[in-house]
DNA sequence: CGAAAATTTGACATGACTCAACTGGAGTGG
DNA sequence: CCACTCCAGTTGAGTCATGTCAAATTTTCG
């Protein structure tokens, strides 16, 4: 059964809860499993939950006025993913969140997470946490696009998130960095020699 | 007296507290004048403090491997500055705060906000709050400077923050946007045409 | 195996950078 | 009140990184 399965030993690995305490987390997340190429939010969509991600491959990514994609975070085992901006505003979403591998998910919405923050401080801590490292990986994110080359910030994206390069193609790569596929190759060629 | 400035009625402009509870919040704050070009945090300082900017002009910016500026944010009335990456690991600044403008802040310490978060639950989801906005407000540049050209992100900087296209030289704005000062005035003199 | 998808390559275009020189204003002091 | 300096901004010429478009090649996978 899949209720059976104990999410919140997965999602909140620092923090101690009862067995009693379990049984009501676990309740609140959802189990979610999508296939390669499917879309787990599409740009327009209201956003009422996010998602924990047990395994598989997954990227968010943004289709600007000239109909070109922009990845704006790629997730992986034990990472999150959502639309924040939409999430956090309640607005409708501007990033549309695709499954590069098959991946299983647990989903939990805005209304059961307020509950938990209500129920258990150490979780409502746990995301404020999260909400910090985030913004400061942006703000690296916003240095490295103001002073860095494409070459250097492909080498860091690189050796930063080398599980990552395994699993998703170049062209996402290139989507992120904000380079066509066409630089990228040639800067692969580069570092090759 | 300076301790009479009822400091939270300018913070929290939206909360509701009682006059004892005013009294409890003020005390928490430190009021900071600086003068034009003060620095109030350099790179490599401890931060243990954040700063709500009563009125001037303030930006954080850093300084990369090759000794440019990059500023990340600008502050005026009602914003709040620091350099939140080292306030929140409590590790050492890597952004750099000038006083653009003569400015009179209000400081908060680490520890005294903590009190705070303890005491007064609103004030720590109006801390929340912020911290959300400026994620969003980061992934949106993120965006922008993936997808768009220098003219259209100075376009939108100026459409955006009208206010602080007066307080600032064009320098800060093109160490904000990542171009030099030349492509700047190049951009600026095909606009006014 | 064969088709579709991903990557690479080539030729050329362009936006932004670099460096150096110049302009115009805002003080400042003789 | 002029000469001087300093600072911000502008302009010009040449360079470079990255983009565009088209085609070739390689990889993936049904």
């Amino acid at each position: 059964m899949q209720t059976d399965i104990p999410k919140s030993k997965e999602i909140f690995k620092g923090l101690v809860f009862t067995n009693d305490e379990r049984k009501i987390i676990d309740s609140k997340f959802q189990i979610v499993k999508v296939k390669k190429g499917d879309l787990i939010l599409k740009a327009g969509d209201v956003v009422d939950s996010q998602y924990y991600i047990l395994n598989g491959c997954l990227r968010s990514y943004h289709i600007d006025a000239h109909g070109k994609e922009h990845t704006i975070q790629f997730g992986i085992n034990n990472w999150w993913i959502s639309d924040y901006t939409a999430f956090f505003s309640t607005s409708k979403a501007v990033m549309t969140i695709e499954a590069i591998k098959n991946a299983t998910l647990y989903k939990i919405s805005r209304e059961n997470l307020e509950d938990l923050y209500g129920q258990f401080p150490t979780i409502e801590s746990y995301y404020r946490k999260k909400l910090e490292n985030s913004f400061t990986v942006y703000q690296k994110r916003i240095l490295a696009e103001l002073s860095q080359s494409a070459k250097e910030r492909y080498v860091d994206f690189i050796t930063t998130y080398p599980e990552i390069e395994k699993s998703v193609k170049n062209y996402h790569i290139a989507s992120y960095l904000g380079i066509t596929t066409e630089s990228l190759s040639r800067i692969r060629k580069e570092l090759s020699k």
